[in-house]
DNA sequence: ATTATCTATAGATCTATAGATAATGC
DNA sequence: ATTATCTATAGATCTATAGATAATGC
């Protein structure tokens, strides 16, 4: 039953990969060592050689899955900027969109975890706080504004709105109700911070 | 062991108390039915006299939880104009207070639970839309704007920002960082929707 | 020989229920 | 007599570990 060092690293990032996508679809309580072994083609006990604890774990993906973002948000602002188009609007469009809302398991750990966030260990808490930290650089980065301290107020703010509305547009089980939320978030954003073009 | 009417009715307030509190600090998952009815002082199997089900309790503690903030809110709206202050901004402040952050089990059922309750069954759903929409009916009340859409879609925006601060704010291990969060989200609100006045 | 994975299980939860108990309220 | 609560437990989870198995890599 022994695999190459290869296929076992091979092991380690799938089992991580399949437990960003299911921790944030169904919750850090929500998903089993078992039943995620299961989903990455592996057996129940083997998790235990490539992770410490089902915490270790939670940490290492939350961290993968901001990490995930992160690029997933400076490629998206890239290529706007390369075909003339606004950046931040681009990023706020994407996070704000139905296919965000309708793909937790891909989506912005924030919006798929952030209450339980709150109570999870400093393990966790840790990786959360790096990860906000390099959204909210990112984000200041394309922000409009004169000084730097503006910059950031303003994309700690943006950034807020966005996981608010997702939360929000998730949590209602009314479908228009969930779109008109995230609609009047965009339309608040353009209000609040007008692209500098 | 049997109880009077009267008392058998108090039994159920305090489990229904306890229960909107024990979920917004410990989250669904967090609290289980036996320890809940040790926090009020009952035993684990008296539970399903009262409640058909830890769902159903999900649901009405749901309900519970965002009435109770609807009230406190409107008490709230009311004081400050009868002081002749912005209801609006009492409002907003006490959101975004680290009073309120600090918490959580007497204070916005969506910060607290709102990534966990996109994921709950039919009842908690239908609670939490109900809740949102009234919340969104207050807020929009208080806001400044020509027309009564124009005004809906602020509120909405608005509510959407304070979630988000507050579910960032306490899902970050930095205290410093969190106040930030907090303070460049009520400085936003600000600027984007000015007191009327 | 080493070791990544597997099988099996310990020990601790959790929700829900069945039957016993004892106080209310006709 | 009725019934709200209690005790005890069934049945299903869950995390973590111990020991067996079998393929890699010296």
């Amino acid at each position: 039953m022994k695999v190459s060092k290869e296929q076992m690293a091979e092991n380690r990032e799938r089992i991580l990969e399949m437990a960003a996508q299911l921790f944030r679809e169904k919750g850090f309580d929500g998903i089993g060592v078992a039943d995620l072994m299961k989903s990455a083609g592996l057996t129940h006990g083997g998790f235990y050689g490539h992770f410490a604890s089902k915490d270790d774990l939670m940490a290492q993906a939350t961290e993968r899955a901001l990490g995930k973002l992160h690029t997933a948000w400076a490629a998206l602002a890239r290529d706007a900027a390369h075909n003339g188009q606004d950046p931040l609007g681009a990023v706020e469009a994407a996070y704000l969109s139905a296919r965000h809302r309708d793909a937790p398991g891909h989506g912005c750990l924030l919006a798929a975890l952030g209450s339980d966030a709150a109570r999870q260990g400093p393990a966790v808490r840790q990786a959360v706080t790096d990860g906000v930290q390099k959204q909210v650089d990112a984000l200041a980065t394309l922000m409009p504004g004169r000084t730097k301290a503006a910059k950031r107020q303003r994309a700690l703010a943006d950034y807020a709105s966005m996981v608010g509305a997702m939360v929000l547009a998730r949590a209602v089980d009314d479908p228009d109700f969930s779109d008109e939320i995230l609609q009047a978030t965009a339309a608040a954003l353009r209000v609040c911070a007008p692209p500098a073009a």
